[in-house]
DNA sequence: TCATTCATGTAAGTGGTTACATGATTCA
DNA sequence: TGAATCATGTAACCACTTACATGAATGA
């Protein structure tokens, strides 16, 4: 899939769950999907403006004067679920703190800790942060069918945090093996 | 740390292990660094020639007519060196198949499952490809002290696939039981 | 009244991929 | 001899971010 239709998927997806404006479609994204996707109002808006053009959204007056709320029309719930059922190509991954640990014979022993020891915290923490919004969500008592997907997502996220942190932790020791061997 | 430099880092990177060809550093990069980074020849050879402006590497001549080899200059070992210690701005993550679950209720149960299942394979099969590679680095005797690193940034890659197969495994009984329950 | 949030949009720039063009060398 | 690999590079395009510009409504 084309990875232009991703932004549009987003849109429409959040679309689907209930009308809203663009300002509003980008709270959802950021606060919802935050921790597997992101969009800009650079991105956000011109998507809402072709999906209008192409009749995929309605826009309505919103509460406020400028302000607009967008809904699904039929042909934008088709093409939304059309986009869903279509494989994702993958971007390509860069991941910036294993580029560096990969180089960590250069960057020399003590710094790789502090780095693998940051990234530790920062998974704990993260980790928190997942825990949080579940029992947030699972208070929640609208949306139960969609409820189960966003749980099952959030899942996963703790999941992998919580196979970073025992990653780090091993990551860790062996650090400190090899840096006492170091020091002999 | 600005994302553009990251292909930089990269192939300073590289270089700093050996000097090659900039089709080597392409190979190294895909084969050394390819489940957690990537950089195409259209990124790699305009930055070599940057980097070669700014006299961070050296050109020679290969082993073929027209083919070069480049090598880190002192500056050049600095240059990346003060790149692995800028931390570094991870890119905003868009995981097209997080995303596609999280609408999973669009979606249905059943492609789900699939989409689940789909994601549960790829990630055994990732598995037993990490362990090729690790039986391979293992055997390996050169570069020593860099394997050390190669192995840890393996490890890493380990722990997030194994636990993709847990939450993967998780997620197919959950969705069962959903399933079941909307068969009644 | 003043900061914050809600709200919409554009312009410039960046970082990157893909496809193309070209050609030598190696090896089956 | 012909396919695969090694090798270098460019041009077009793409998705996305950032910064900017603007302003109304809310609420402390």
């Amino acid at each position: 899939m084309a990875r232009q239709k991703q932004t549009e998927l987003a849109v429409l997806g959040v679309l689907g769950v209930q009308p809203m404006s663009g300002y509003a479609v980008r709270a959802a994204i950021r606060d919802q999907l935050g921790f597997f996707w992101s969009e800009s109002f650079g991105q956000i808006y011109p998507t809402l403006s072709a999906l209008h053009a192409r009749g995929e959204v309605e826009k309505h007056d919103g509460a406020r004067p400028g302000s607009s709320l967008y809904s699904l029309t039929p042909t934008g719930r088709r093409r939304m679920l059309s986009l869903l059922e279509q494989p994702d190509s993958p971007t390509p991954r860069r991941d910036g703190f294993m580029l560096r640990l990969f180089f960590g014979r250069s960057l020399g022993p003590d710094a790789c800790r502090e780095l693998v020891a940051q990234a530790r915290e920062s998974a704990a923490h993260q980790l928190a942060v997942y825990q949080a919004i579940r029992a947030q969500v699972e208070s929640e008592t609208e949306y139960a069918e969609h409820k189960a997907y966003w749980l099952i997502t959030l899942s996963a996220g703790e999941h992998t945090t919580r196979a970073a942190i025992a990653w780090a932790d091993e990551t860790l020791e062996k650090l400190d093996l090899s840096r006492g061997a170091y020091l002999l």
